[in-house]
DNA sequence: ACTGAATGTGGAG
DNA sequence: TCCACCTTCAGTG
């Protein structure tokens, strides 16, 4: 379930829960049991997100992890040690919680070398507060110079990092831009509009550990974050508020076959940057700039 | 451009 | 019961 407010919201979950402890650390499952030997011990000094990426700094051992799709690194109290189903990749045990890596696309130990490689080839992330300012330009130097669909551009890592496929559909919608134009077509100001919003859209989305596009629950969101009295600056800041405080809406992803709730036009779906990308056609027509 | 992994889980049939 | 998927990379045409 991951897109950049998942990874970051677990980030301030760890360090939170797990942080500046020594852990015991292993690998049930096996696969990751010798790096696994080295890092038992050590003192958590800080997990850090960027985009979709989580470093999990141990002294001077740096811990890469990449959930991909189907990855999940749950975090819970000591106490409910039911580990589910299958064996974790990664435990990380502290004194009041537990942390279980499953199934992720990358799970390895770097040094700092690795990890600057690893941030050098990702765009500006809306939710790391230096990007946020100066990410619609270094992004649109990438977007302006590009033939490629602004759809396939948004999923693209090294252009904006942490955005996925429900953003996009959804960023897309919520700007009524049809998904096939050429990124140097977009416009700057369109697409300053559309990263100001995702700078916007991903931090409430971390907030309530829960992707959030509909105006009125974006707006709700919001009001409860600025308010402070319904939302705790805990919350607000580790994603702590998990799910179900909105009902799961939105504009186009996974509605292909039903009206569109802004145009009545049939929801569509079409596969561009190997994803699946769903749009109305009559709200997200081209447009001339 | 397309395919197969990693391997949890919610929603369709 | 099946399978697509809020992902990416390595390996093949």
């Amino acid at each position: 379930m991951p897109e950049g407010h998942t990874i970051h919201a677990l980030a301030a979950r760890l360090n939170r829960t797990l942080g500046g402890e020594r852990l015991a650390v292993s690998s049930p499952q096996g696969r990751f049991a010798a790096d696994a030997a080295l890092l038992d011990g050590r003192p958590l000094d800080q997990a850090t997100a960027r985009g979709k990426h989580l470093f999990i700094d141990f002294e001077d051992l740096i811990l890469h992890v990449h959930l991909g799709l189907i990855g999940s690194f749950h975090v819970k109290h000591a106490v409910q040690y039911d580990s589910p189903g299958t064996p974790a990749r990664l435990r990380l045990e502290g004194r009041s919680h537990v942390a279980e890596l499953r199934g992720p696309m990358i799970c390895a130990l770097v040094d700092e070398e690795d990890r600057q490689s690893v941030l050098a080839k990702l765009g500006p992330d809306p939710l790391h507060r230096p990007d946020q300012d100066t990410g619609a330009l270094r992004s649109w130097d990438r977007i302006a110079r590009s033939r490629k669909a602004i759809a396939d551009l948004l999923l693209d890592q090294s252009v904006v990092a942490g955005v996925g496929n429900v953003y996009r559909c959804e960023v897309l919608f919520r700007h009524r831009i049809d998904p096939f134009t050429p990124g140097k077509e977009l416009g700057r100001v369109l697409w300053e509009r559309v990263w100001n919003d995702l700078v916007i859209l991903l931090p409430l989305g971390m907030a309530f550990s829960q992707i959030l596009t509909m105006q009125d629950q974006v707006d709700a969101a919001a009001e409860m974050v600025a308010d402070g009295s319904s939302l705790s600056i805990t919350e607000a800041l580790t994603g702590e508020r998990l799910g179900d405080h909105f009902e799961r809406r939105f504009h186009t992803y996974k509605r292909t076959g039903q009206p569109c709730d802004r145009c009545g036009r049939i929801v569509r779906e079409q596969l561009i940057g190997g994803r699946t990308l769903y749009w109305c056609p009559g709200c997200q027509r081209r447009r001339r700039r």
